[in-house]
DNA sequence: CCGTCCGTTTAACGAATTTTAACAGAATAA
DNA sequence: TTATTCTGTTAAAATTCGTTAAACGGACGG
């Protein structure tokens, strides 16, 4: 099990010592730099197991920073922080490129959720990220190998019905608010990304219908609701 | 109703106290730390109903602090108090965040809101989890299923209507007044929202009308009071 | 380069839930 | 008593959610 660290580049210093200190707190070793100069060097002395740029910084902007960084580790995962109000097409060019994103304001939920994923999707021994099995009522849900097992029949689930899963269970027994979920896992909450929730709560459903005691649960107006 | 007792961790002895003396006088027992490290000994030593941790602190910050007293007591409701000088969108992360917030400056009033709104919602999860469930004169109600039974007819409710419900017989026989049920469910207490919840009293009254030794009695200009 | 497969999104429609509106009836204060 | 505020009920409107199927688009094997 090894330890996770984090190079995080943010100027504003508040938000900055907020950040470090909240993933501190969750166990991830965290390393602030106040720009992207700084951040450069420091990654050329140390070990990192991801980075965490804010896009506009001074001296060096985080795409170019990200840019830097990749010529000395090709996989790196990266997460820009972004500010919401940024023009479409430097949103469109996120999405088409290979890295992950946040839009700020952001809650550190959301982040957490964010490291987790990326980590457990670029470390092929999975064993960092905490709790990748769930017990839900008469089910097994392995969350690595997304797998949801019931008695002796096993399903592979895709990716987005693993991360919609997982947070739910994550949840078990008490709202997940719809926006948490669609900034967790489909970054924008929009009419679209809420539509296509919809249809992997039904699918999710399905799924777990053997098993009577197991509900997914609507909260109007709010979330769901994970039972058993 | 006993006493609520409160741990305070605030660096800034002027202000610790200030909010100490405070909330002393409106019947909160608070005891005041000056830094983590000093809050984790005494949380270890007593019982507390919630934490009020400044985040930047010399020794051990707020998040770190967080952290080690959930591993102690893992659903304990705690405020953080963060500096004044953040950007909105930081502020507006925390808000979504699964930890309430309250930025600094903050009027004293804020903050007693603050505290016994947290309080509301953890007690509630606290009397909820044990006790999921209510008898209604021969009905049947199960809050986390949203279910009501009357012999074997099984009822779905929706969630206002469950959430009205549960207010009611948190209430029973006694007076569940029209702004607190407007507030917490649906948070603001306008006109409409009045309206709105007199549509589901209505359906309530209708649902319950099974059983003759059950009521929703309207108590004029005051509220409503659940006999049974 | 082409077709196929698979996961995801979009579309379309229907159902469930909540809010708003409209009107009638009770309770209360002047 | 009368005017005013508050409550009860029903129906329509608006919003949110559920489900199915088709469209889209990337990955893969030929």
């Amino acid at each position: 099990m090894n330890k996770v660290s984090i190079l995080l580049a943010e100027d504003d210093t508040n938000l900055g010592q907020l950040l470090k200190s909240y993933l501190s707190a969750k166990e991830y070793d965290t390393i602030l730099a106040i720009d992207g100069a700084e951040a450069m060097k420091i990654f050329k002395k140390e070990k990192f197991s991801l980075c965490l740029l804010d896009v506009m910084m001074p001296e060096m902007d985080g795409f170019t920073l990200a840019r830097e960084i990749r010529t000395i580790d090709p996989h790196i995962p990266i997460i820009f922080l972004t500010a919401k109000n940024l023009k479409e097409d430097v949103i469109e060019g996120f999405k088409t490129g290979a890295d992950d994103y946040l839009t700020k304001p952001f809650s550190m939920e959301e982040l957490i959720y964010r490291i987790e994923a990326i980590l457990r999707r670029s470390t092929k021994r999975a064993t960092d990220v905490p709790a990748a099995e769930y017990t839900i009522g008469k089910f097994n849900f392995d969350v690595t190998r997304q797998l949801l097992t019931y008695q002796d029949q096993v399903r592979k689930l895709t990716t987005k019905e693993t991360e919609l899963l997982e947070l739910l269970c994550r949840h078990q027994n008490e709202v997940l608010e719809r926006n948490l979920a669609l900034k967790s896992i489909w970054i924008d909450d929009n009419y679209f990304n809420a539509r296509s929730m919809d249809v992997y709560i039904t699918k999710l459903r399905k799924y777990l219908s053997k098993d009577e005691n197991v509900e997914i649960l609507n909260i109007h107006g709010k979330g769901y609701k994970l039972l058993c």
